[in-house]
DNA sequence: GTCTATATGGAGATAGAC
DNA sequence: GTCTATCTCCATATAGAC
């Protein structure tokens, strides 16, 4: 995961290493309030309380360092959430699934890390030569909700009418948004995860599957076509 | 709404008023892609295609010129959003009113301008001194959503276990993120608007009236305390 | 009104001391 | 490993020609 410094003498929680985590975590602060092209490593320097020239001992470039941040915030989310997932009871249900995402995307992104928030809020803004790193990690942590929303549809939990990609993009928005207006003394988090979870089942759910539903395994032999929806990213 | 150049003797249709126009076009796409720190005045005068220097025959200086695009592109969504509103009849109920909202605001913004994009995801960078005009009119727009949701919930229309806050970020998080990956190639705007009014009148609406909600007239004395909601911006 | 030429300052990056 | 000093480049902004 982590690039190392050229000195690779020191132990792995060493000074290095720490000041290097200071330096990432400093990036991440300053990178998520002004933006790619405002990030300046002076700035950098100081929240992590050293002299910009330090910090070419620990990366090579401005970029490289921005570039990690940024890989590191959308990697780590998708590592969460995978997780999250993962250690659900098999017979969860689809739409119990994606609630689970939604919390975890939720919590992650406004409770842990600012690396998340710089991600997702200068994805857009990245040269050209700085999006593949970025972009590959980004497609990793899509698919991960592309999977949840492919078998709520193969399983019929969602409603006809919604188009899978688009509703899965704006449910994605929404979440990625709330980076951009919560603030803790305005309201709990818990308040804003439970809204979110309510607002995403009922959009998404047929009305009969709103209230309960079943928790019943996946049963594949009810897709129509399943590798259509698969291309569909 | 846009301040005019010293020389005052050029009608307003003139050369002049043309070529700021042309500066102010060229630095929303700019500024919609590079992001606040990323806009050069190079770049905007390519685009605008003359030099640089004579942006500062039309514009005091570059703050100025990228304020009054962040400015005139929420002012300008505010404007056509409210007047697809007003154009309702007065019995049209809330959910459907929210669903016009929805549709005004994804129309505008997708299909008409650079500016709102640049707006929207420039917002959180901008630095201090140029906050206060922006956000004048950011709370304007905000308005016009707080006031359809105290509608809707003033009518018992709103699911009461949502926040009315952030059930009304969320939506417009969706909304607002969808300039980040709608791309007129991969699916029509219809299909985007069609699944992001269902999904949105789906999630908010109590389930009796998802289906067809009747076009009923607001009726005041059914609410309970409806300056406390009021209060919630 | 728009150009060319240029003054000014700020930011990334490197050299070399400690 | 981190510092001070410095090089170089580039962007804003101004001066003044046309």
């Amino acid at each position: 995961m982590a690039r190392k410094p050229a000195n690779t003498t020191s132990s792995a929680g060493g000074k290095s290493a720490r000041t290097r985590q200071r330096i990432l975590d400093a990036a991440a602060h300053v990178l998520s309030r002004k933006g790619f092209a405002g990030t300046r490593l002076t700035d950098v320097a100081e929240v992590a309380e050293l002299q910009a020239p330090a910090i070419y001992y620990h990366f090579p470039s401005r970029e490289e360092l921005i570039e990690e941040v940024m890989w590191s915030g959308i990697a780590n989310m998708t590592d969460h959430v995978q997780q999250q997932l993962d250690a659900l009871p098999p017979e969860t249900g689809p739409l119990d699934r994606i609630e689970v995402a939604v919390e975890s995307h939720l919590r992650y992104q406004l409770e842990t890390s600012d690396y998340t928030t710089a991600a997702i809020r200068n994805a857009g803004q990245l040269p050209d030569n700085m999006r593949a790193r970025y972009e590959a990690e980004a497609n990793r942590y899509g698919d991960v909700w592309r999977r949840l929303f492919d078998a709520a549809k193969r399983e019929g939990a969602l409603r006809p009418d919604l188009d899978a990609r688009a509703a899965r993009m704006l449910v994605l928005g929404a979440l990625n948004w709330a980076a951009e207006w919560w603030n803790p003394r305005r309201g709990t988090l818990d308040q804003v995860i439970r809204t979110a979870k309510s607002l995403v089942r009922a959009g998404l759910a047929v009305p009969e599957a709103v209230e309960a539903e079943p928790m019943r395994k996946p049963q594949r032999s009810r897709a129509r076509k399943p590798a259509k929806t698969a291309s569909n990213r």
